[in-house]
DNA sequence: GTATAGTTGACTAAATCATTCGGGAATAGT
DNA sequence: ACTATTCCCGAATGATTTAGTCAACTATAC
């Protein structure tokens, strides 16, 4: 599970089908002008989507991309997941015979951080973010549902 | 926020600190032999650390490093930006002068998954991280705590 | 047929990742 | 003072990823 700018260039391309999906396929061209994002990479991402089983394609003209599933089904997880293939990045290559004495602490770190990751990844739908898209287009104020509580902090500033 | 093997080995780098940082500065030789980090890696990462002030460094024998704060106080969100300072994806270079019809759309997106990102992140902290590693080294299930709560889901396979 | 639009593959400049090397500066022990 | 340890710094490097371009192809609506 990683996060780059890949996986949010395509988060946003589906995004954007979701919102301009309902008179019928949308176009590439479309997304591409729309979100400043090249053609011919949004070709190779959604030919990834499409794989995936996230959106289907419709040729000719009046074609482009449909979801495949509801946008309620669709988690931000299945879209990075399906541009940005998993890497395996624990030294034991996924095996668990790298055992000194405490039986190779970056696996178990970084599946464990995987995890809670992808759980929460999982948990954000394509849905969720378009309506959040369409309340801020509307100038409402954004709800952010479900953060955890708080605990302990740093005091660092926050300059994500 | 970005989350990369970067990002992720400074997590597990400031885990081995935390978790061996009770008798002493941990040195980076230490902790390059347990996680099997190139010990050069590890120095530029750590001078990010420090110079973000997540650790401070004592010289000389018996030196090595120490978390500025406690375990409880440092997110894994303030460990991923110190080594992997942010970049800006958003075509309009973070101004909001990019307005057409939708106000660039780009923009709102991914500030907004961002936020969404980076507050999980800012909620998970290195000593949750360091006490779920203990527990798995004796053998105890993993508690993973809140969830968010289940809503219609894919049903693609779980392979992160 | 022709224009539209997806499909595929090769290719590329630039950035980032992860590592290696070489030399410094500070300090504890002798 | 000498030496070993350890942090500190910058430069260089190969591999991979990013983001994009180009070109040829297939399917389909009109």
């Amino acid at each position: 599970m990683r996060l780059t700018t890949k996986g949010r260039f395509a988060v946003t391309a589906m995004i954007d089908v979701a919102m301009h999906g309902e008179h019928g396929p949308v176009t590439l061209s479309a997304v591409s002008e729309r979100q400043k994002i090249s053609l011919s990479y949004l070709e190779q991402l959604f030919g990834k989507l499409r794989r995936h089983g996230l959106v289907e394609s419709v040729r000719g003209p009046g074609g482009g991309y449909n979801l495949a599933r509801a946008a309620e089904a669709v988690s931000v997880a299945d879209v990075i997941l399906a541009v940005d293939e998993p890497i395996d990045a624990t030294q034991c290559g996924g095996l668990e015979n790298c055992l000194d004495d405490h039986r190779c602490m970056t696996h178990e770190l970084w599946s464990g951080l995987n995890a809670h990751i992808f759980a929460y990844l999982r948990s954000v739908t394509l849905a969720e973010l378009v309506r959040q898209q369409e309340s801020r287009a509307r100038g409402e104020p954004v709800v952010m549902r479900d953060q955890r509580p708080p605990s302990p902090r740093s005091t660092e500033p926050v300059t994500a």
